[in-house]
DNA sequence: ATGTTACTTTATAATGATTCTAATGTATAT
DNA sequence: ATATACATTAGAATCATTATAAAGTAACAT
């Protein structure tokens, strides 16, 4: 178990026990080539199905939110319905395909540079979020 | 009644009858100098507090979605705990004040211009939205 | 005006995502 | 091994939103 130490060695660096919930999670979340979003849900239901492990719904809900309070996860709201997690932490832009309810990554280079020229008086900038709505050409 | 008239007008042009309640919300939200943004409980607190009405919450919950669908109300997720609303319907970006939670308009000529180089296959943009957080400069 | 119909309001229940609780289990340090 | 703080868990509680279905009202034709 090599990708295991590492996420033990994570854990441990981040103050939070390495129990074999979290691990498991981490496995799903973070032993993956590409990055992905995912919703509470889905995220339940991928440990369900795929990994040989019951984790209570109480815990997926903690875990996630320790992971996101230790800046390894992001949370993304596109619409009030449904909380949108993301494994990529790095500031970029998303597409959201409102045909197919995905979000897409849209990288800083895909996109012109954003500059604010009037900022709200006393306060400073923490991040600067740009959302693409796409739908099919199509007309429905 | 001159403004009501405008308002019965306005509610039968969209195919929506003009009832009481719905003309006593089109005064909250539309006969005002300023759009602003509120949350369906700011607005049934308003309709509580200034107005000699009471209206179901249902009925609340059924005008701004209906006003939504009319294209008079917009719809903006910050994050997934509230839906704000916006009786600004142009297309606009916000600052989100994370100290006060509160959503502050950022004007077209405050921000560049914002070019898409590389969109998702086969969709077309809808809408472009991009939303500032901002803080404190004092660390709390 | 009256009646008919479709739309609207309303109180209340249902839903569903998220959070809370408090009892049980476990990792870590001594 | 023991103590202790941290973590997991099932189930309850919360809270925003939506559904229901009965009663009210606007619109329209007679
Ligand atoms: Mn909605
Ligand atoms: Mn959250
Ligand atoms: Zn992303
Ligand atoms: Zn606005």
């Amino acid at each position: 178990m090599n990708i295991n130490a590492d996420f033990v060695e994570k854990l441990r660096n981040s103050g939070l026990r390495p129990t074999k919930q979290r691990l498991k999670i981490c496995e799903v979340l973070f032993n993956t080539e590409k990055t992905f979003h995912f919703t509470i849900n889905d995220l339940s239901k991928i440990i369900k199905e795929k990994v040989n492990e019951k984790i209570s719904l109480a815990t997926v809900y903690n875990t996630v939110h320790a992971f996101k309070k230790k800046g390894y996860l992001k949370e993304i709201s596109i619409n009030s319905d449904k909380s949108y997690f993301d494994t990529n932490t790095s500031v970029h832009h998303h597409f959201y395909d409102e045909d197919t309810n995905q979000l897409i990554d849209c990288h800083q280079n895909d996109i012109g540079n954003i500059s604010i020229k009037k900022n709200v008086t006393g306060k400073k900038v923490n991040s600067i979020e740009v959302l693409i709505k796409v739908k099919n050409n199509n007309q429905n």
